[in-house]
DNA sequence: CTGATATATGAAACAGGCTTCAGGTTCGGC
DNA sequence: GCCGAACCTGAAGCCTGTTTCATATATCAG
């Protein structure tokens, strides 16, 4: 059920990617400044008007790249997911310490949000816009912390006492709920007394209890 | 600016609350309507008509109590926010190990969640609806925990090189991201796994680092 | 019992924004 | 330089959901 190229899209139709470089360029202003729009005023009270005028196009455009609405708001979303795993995997790769790896993950994230605070606010509207997409953000990020987990636990870097599920999802609520506080909230990085408390704090958690024996 | 009793109320004008049984009675029963359809659709889903009439009264009622859609959300916030800091001090009153208060605290907190799955999605939409309350509601979750914290820190029940605030929140976000996972999606406490993940978790966290003496 | 006040009703006015449509315009290949 | 496909336009249709209003009923003090 794919609309052919000049004709309208039906209602739930798969528009096919433009062919042209017009047609990309256009399509990619519109999704740049649907970023904009739904990061500053929220999915529901973004308008169509307004992403296209800021992507200086007329308004029938917009139809001819995406449905509707929602539809670009997915793309969004699966867009910001997958820069958001990639910039971490990136900057992690070749720290070979567990406690490490979340620290700087830990950052990362923190100044993944702190560049893109829009993106990042999208992602929050997903429960209310589509809650299989918010699920499905939070899920492949869980998949990707669980295995990693589970690799750390093997070598000997995390305890493996804990439920490596349950942790990848306390662990993916910290870094929300502290990059909420510290960066979406004051706008900057979190101060140095935060970073201290996150690496000791998971220092301790991760590593685990006093053994007697060594 | 308090419209009288009897006036209509003119837009932002306060209402105030209804002088006999039978007016709050009714205003009750539409602010447990409204948490129902929040909670179910979202706020901008969400449609006066559908609470007025699981609320079994006309649609014209709910303007008697309300200047408008957006002020029984903020009214909402307010009432959950306060019944769920009161539940949570409740239960954890008597406890004088804070290890033991958070462990029940999370407990408490997820049982809440189950019982008012709906509290959880209209936080979230606060953040779409009204920031400034969306703030407020962790802003005041987070200043009794940080007093808390401050408390058992001075006891040396919890390590004092941590920053209490930093550690607020990310308490705040383990449990919502946790509840989110468990007790929404799958909609049972968590599993038994996950709550033995929690202890450990905080307590090697909260304790500190292995003393090799004692 | 009676008037004054509080509460209740639901049809209709109103508003705002998504989506459609009936044509233009641009552009690359021949 | 011509033709068809791809791309673009923006006024208007349309639908949904909030808010108002004129009117009616309940309650209670005196």
């Amino acid at each position: 059920m794919v609309a052919r190229r000049g004709e309208r899209a039906k209602r739930g139709a798969v528009i096919p990617l433009p062919t042209t470089a017009r047609g990309q360029r256009t399509r990619q202003k519109l999704i740049d400044s649907a970023e904009a729009v739904f990061g500053e005023r929220g999915f529901h009270n973004a308008g169509i008007v307004e992403i296209t005028q800021r992507a200086d196009v007329a308004l029938g455009t917009f139809y001819l790249y995406f449905p509707d609405k929602r539809s670009i708001f997915e793309d969004l979303v699966h867009t910001l997911n997958t820069r958001l795993r990639r910039t971490i995997a990136a900057e992690v790769r070749e720290i070979d310490d567990r406690l490490e790896q979340e620290v700087v993950g830990f950052e990362t994230f923190f100044e993944f949000v702190r560049k893109h605070r829009n993106l990042y606010r999208v992602i929050l509207q997903a429960e209310t816009v589509d809650d299989d997409l918010y699920r499905w953000h939070y899920r492949t990020l869980a998949e990707g912390y669980v295995q990693g987990l589970r690799k750390a636990q093997a070598a000997g870097q995390v305890r493996s006492d804990l439920d490596a599920e349950t942790l990848a999802y306390s662990l993916m609520g910290m870094a929300e709920s502290l990059g909420s506080r510290y960066v979406l909230w004051d706008g900057k990085r979190p101060p140095a007394a935060t970073r201290r408390t996150i690496r000791a704090f998971l220092e301790s958690g991760l590593r685990g209890k006093p053994r007697r024996k060594s």
